[in-house]
DNA sequence: TCCTGACTTACGGATATCCGTAAGTAAGCC
DNA sequence: GGCTTACTTACGGATATCCGTAAGTCAGGA
């Protein structure tokens, strides 16, 4: 079992149970180890490696408020971060998103070696997810939501929530491409733009903008 | 203090942290007081009744995942159905949602006497407020979100919303027409559309439908 | 009845979006 | 180099939206 572990989560009544959770499974206390912000969780683990005593596991939340300003903005640019400098940690992601789409892009994008939901028994998945990645092995929790319809599983990329966001924000389309220009992003062809708006709304069987931001506001995806 | 308190939570995790909370403030432990569902809930509230021995406090969340059918269908409607079996019962909201407004609203509409977000100090803003209701007074969190600027607290008319809404649905803004003349709702003239669409913009300082829509979405207005 | 004012609708040109097609660009392979 | 393949960009006509102006509708009052 991991002796060393590191807990980021910005709820403190999250971050009390999963620190029962941890007890339970005789994983050492120490206040130290359960940070309240991302900037905390990444220096803790730099700290670890500079003094010889690295974690080996990280527990994290996906989404933090954000009362104070902070380097990483949340817990995938956490798990990225903290990939460069210790690419061995084991990662762990506690959160409310419950997506099975979201949690396998999760684990192919960034490598994470578990994926727990919270939800109703979340306390016991969170127990089963640590023991199953303490024998190398990877956990996707049984909780996880599959889209019962296929277009609403769909994962944006970054660079469709770029452009979804900036028409959100009032752009217009046509001034979308000197914007990702100026922000050294490709593509940034008005034809480029048309198309990725054309292909997402055409998955999702939507006919406008309008619509497709109404969805993404509904799923916080932007 | 409070003798018989009944938390409903779907979450497991946030379930335990309340457990260990009451505990720090001597309330009487078990297991039968946690409940899941708000049927069960309800059911918990009524028995109390029945037997003599009501509860004098209910922690519940607002939204429960609907993992199986329920007569109550949320927080609201459970806080609704055991106000008219014991009206006497406190009632302390904990959840994540984290605008005063809506807290503000439930205070006057449905009474209740506490309200907590789920955020970073929730376990301490639990407690404390836990020991204000036990002396009779109301509870309202200091980490509560206020809505900033003025300019956003355009009170939208039903037909404004409505029309939005089909927006939001993907109609596109010509056949909205058809839709209102259908459903008798005046003015149905596409020009009448075009105007409200765009007085509303002009007010709140909106160029795009898309930014509208966003803003909507963002305080549930649809 | 006629007038007035508020509201609704129609119209039309400028602009933006939609969408299919074609041309340009870059990396990998023979 | 020549070729393929995948991706990006340019172009242009059809359609929709934007927006100012004018015309239509309707209720209330003299």
């Amino acid at each position: 079992m991991f002796k060393k572990v590191l807990v980021a989560e910005d709820h403190e009544s999250v971050s009390i149970s999963v620190q029962k959770t941890l007890s339970e499974l005789e994983i050492v206390h120490d206040n130290s180890n359960y940070v309240f912000y991302c900037d905390d969780a990444f220096n803790r683990v730099k700290k670890g490696i500079r003094e010889g005593q690295p974690y080996e596991l990280l527990i994290t939340d996906l989404s933090f408020e954000d009362d104070r300003p902070q380097q990483i903005s949340g817990g995938s640019a956490l798990i990225k971060a903290v990939r460069e400098v210790q690419p061995n940690l084991k990662v762990l992601v506690f959160t409310i998103e419950n997506r099975l789409a979201v949690a396998q892009a999760l684990m192919k994008d960034l490598g994470i070696d578990a994926f727990v939901p919270k939800a109703r028994h979340d306390a016991k998945d969170l127990k089963l997810a640590i023991q199953t990645i303490a024998n190398n092995k990877t956990y996707l929790s049984p909780n996880l939501k599959q889209g019962l319809k296929d277009e609403n599983s769909y994962v944006f990329t970054d660079f469709e929530k770029t452009i979804i966001s900036l028409l959100a924000n009032g752009m217009p389309q046509k001034d979308i491409p000197f914007y990702l220009e100026r922000n050294n992003i490709k593509p940034s062809g008005l034809s480029s733009i048309e198309k990725r708006l054309n292909a997402v709304k055409t998955i999702l069987n939507f006919s406008t903008n309008e619509q497709l931001i109404a969805h993404c506001k509904d799923r916080h995806i932007i």
